[in-house]
DNA sequence: GTAAAGTACTTGTATAATGCAAGTGCTCTT
DNA sequence: AAGAGCACTTGCATTATACAAGTACTTTAC
């Protein structure tokens, strides 16, 4: 059989996402930089689920690894970088949008807007390139 | 604003599903439920991931708390339990197809059938129904 | 009816991951 | 040149996971 270079448990697509976002935190950067125009350091440690600054620092760099993230030197402050989503990123979408729906169903304290719900229901091609191109 | 019964970070759905699944083994359950037709302990722990017995058990138990996984005696054999999947647990298949498809795409070395691809790109809500009525 | 085997766990201990507080080293502003 | 902002790093306490072994109930074999 074809061997990963990786090292991971199997070669189960289901495990090979586990393998990167297995976790509690990496996930919500993701979001963060998809849904909510996040870029740096800074703005990643605002969110409402108050991670810490070693996870942080130390997820960032396994997405990067990853090739998830890019990051860069922001040109406007040089003390400051920026990360943006790769297109494997940006690729993660549509688990993020299913993620989202599954979550509104099943959860009453989801915060999820409705508009949300009812483009992805009604026009959920339309809903993607609208994020996507607000990425760019 | 409304608060969750269960203390989670946040009101977010993309951490709402982190709260269940945010680790490395609670989905590869459900994987094992929704499409290697597995319902038992001692099936579950054949896996080639290698769960352990002790994170097997809490886990099964986590994945019955929240409403996901449901748990028999079975009728031709009492000293052994039975776990299916629950509707809130077969909602997860979306989520399941696009990961697949994420990691077929994006790891060379996943093992995922061409057919299923094909299926997954040409008729999405075809292999779904199969799945799910394999599931009954 | 008793012994052996199967199934589903639980327990104990070592290692790894995470959380929290504090500190470091750049760069930018004044 | 001094102070503030930003992006981390380090150290230590707590929690989660991994691995090995043991327990308890049920079924099968004799």
């Amino acid at each position: 059989m074809k061997q990963n270079s990786e090292n991971y448990r199997s070669n189960c697509p289901i495990n090979f996402v586990l393998e990167i976002f297995g976790d509690k935190w990496t996930l919500l950067i993701v979001r963060d930089l998809m849904f909510k125009s996040k870029r740096s350091y800074g703005e990643f440690l605002q969110s409402n689920e108050n991670i810490s600054t070693n996870i942080l620092a130390d997820r960032l760099q396994k997405l990067e690894a990853a090739g998830i993230a890019f990051k860069e030197i922001d040109k406007q402050n040089k003390s400051k970088f920026i990360y943006t989503l790769t297109e494997k990123g940006k690729d993660l979408l549509p688990i993020m949008l299913e993620i989202t729906a599954w979550s509104s169903k099943h959860d009453a304290t989801t915060n999820t807007p409705d508009s949300f719900i009812q483009a992805f229901e009604n026009d959920k091609s339309g809903l993607s390139s609208q994020i996507l191109n607000n990425l760019k």
